[in-house]
DNA sequence: AATTTTTTGCAACGTTGTTGCAAAAGATTA
DNA sequence: TAATCTTTTGCAACAACGTTGCAAAAAATT
């Protein structure tokens, strides 16, 4: 773990410090979208709340994780696939919110349906969130 | 105008008040979504901040306005439909960000494509953001 | 017109996010 | 490995956004 984070930075042309590592494994190991404040949590103070938002936007300028749109006003963020480069993200997978535990999952293989617009709009990109009930949640409420 | 915001807020059983009617006014006028900020400049400091950001509340609790998902993180507002009541929101339609001007639309006549969800999820909600151009910024870039 | 209820404005506070700058850490070179 | 250069970090200060409690003002009710 420990050397794929590192080799992930390095790729990225991102010098190698002990909070991106940390940040970076944070990412790995959850199986939900990590807003600011949760990874400010799980560090344990153990970083400046400044060098964790420019940790954040340094990983999405460079596609390493990309931000996820909610209806509250909190940015998650979440680990892009391997085809995301720098500036290039392409991260056309549905994301879903559990009501009942809070995590944002990325359904990676669930992908944007067509949306059919009016006349003289152009898309660029397509957000698609559902909320509902995780399968966690599911099984033990 | 002033008698049919003065009979929505009665219909939502809410005092009919200066701030109120003004604000309910703007979202009329408004082709697009407004966010707190726009409301303040609109209303050119006439009511305070507290104010604005108490109506906007109880316009979404009287299914009067919904709130608006976007990527950053400022939350927008725009007019329900009639079939919006309170408690109850049935906007399931698309919502498109332009790029250009900046502007939030609701694009009433589309509708929210079926999500296939995996095994286990259930949807309770699906919101779909386009962003891109929207038909005012193509004819005058 | 008087009373009750609701809403407003003010003050104060908390959270979230940004910027500039010196110190520290990482990368690079010899 | 040490010296140099570059990048990143932490601190301080600031700005935007949003919330709460409470007294005064406005709206509704009688």
């Amino acid at each position: 773990m420990e050397k794929v984070v590192a080799d992930t930075l390095k790729r990225s042309q991102l010098s190698v410090t002990d909070s991106r590592k940390r940040i970076l494994e944070f990412f790995h190991h959850s199986d939900g979208a990590l807003a600011h404040g949760d990874i400010e949590k799980l560090s344990g103070d153990q970083f400046d709340r400044v060098t964790i938002y420019r940790t954040l936007q340094t990983f999405v300028e460079k596609g390493i994780i990309h931000s996820i749109p909610t209806a509250d006003n909190s940015i998650r963020y979440a680990l892009c696939q391997q085809e995301c480069e720098a500036g290039h993200h392409h991260d056309n997978h549905v994301h879903f919110v559990c009501d009942s535990c809070g995590n944002t999952f990325c359904l990676n293989h669930v992908t944007i349906p067509p949306v059919q617009l009016p006349e003289g709009f152009t898309s660029k990109q397509t957000d698609v969130v559902v909320s509902g009930i995780c399968k966690k949640c599911g099984i033990n409420p």
